[in-house]
DNA sequence: CCCAAAAATTCCTTGACGAGAATATTCTCT
DNA sequence: AGAGAATATTCTCGTCAAGGAATTTTTGGG
């Protein structure tokens, strides 16, 4: 999960995966379609294959990069444990008893004044 | 979507996002929870809140911070573009794709010969 | 007005990371 | 074997971010 947030942290890694989306590539066209140099671009390649979010297949002197979709689901089933938070909410219901907090015994003793010191 | 990522990247910014799911808490009950000194809690939650990913409110002298969902929603929409690939099978279309590709001509010709040099 | 609690900011040092350039490696074909 | 294409690795440098310690700011109470 770090592994796989600190590898699409970076600008260019997010775009090499965004490329990859649509089909696999060489290190060549993603190179050409990114206009990231060579090197910049297999360096990249290599974090994001520790991450596990890609995956290369050897072709020739060529190495075919193509995603993989492991991490993304892990991403996904995290993302799950938060979807009740919007989903059901329970942003809105912490909203409210904070306000409620916040509100409570403000009209009688007041305990919130003298903003600005 | 990058900020996100970023933001979440760092380990002990997620363990505050995982405590938070869990309700909103004070600066002194997150570092005390999570065993970091109350400086880089602040510095942690700076980010956080920066990236959007949270939201303070003040109580007497506390700050209560809370999760805000807006990211984790976009990070789900981002997802969403991702979900075909796996749940439609792309990834193994592309497999199979590449596969018969690395295949065609094999038996005839034979263009992958003499593995090892 | 002064004190105490909670949190934020600053300064400093150190380690990690990305870009650039040059070089090494791998593979195929003749 | 030699040449050439595609890719990976190495090295250096500058930048940036995280942790630690100390200090400052904010807020409420006597």
């Amino acid at each position: 999960m770090l592994a796989t947030f600190a590898a699409l942290a970076e600008p260019n890694r997010l775009r090499v995966v965004e490329l990859l989306r649509d089909g696999p590539r060489a290190v060549g066209e993603i190179s050409e379609r990114l206009k990231v140099r060579q090197p910049q671009v297999s360096k990249h390649l290599r974090v994001l294959s520790e991450a596990g979010l890609v995956e290369a297949r050897v072709d020739a002197q060529r190495r075919i990069y193509r995603l993989r979709t492991e991490p993304l689901r892990e991403l996904d089933a995290w993302l799950a444990g938060y979807r009740q938070f919007w989903e059901s909410s329970f942003a809105e219901l912490d909203c409210l008893l904070e306000e409620m907090k916040a509100e409570e015994g403000r009209a009688p003793g007041r305990k919130k004044g003298r903003k600005k010191r």
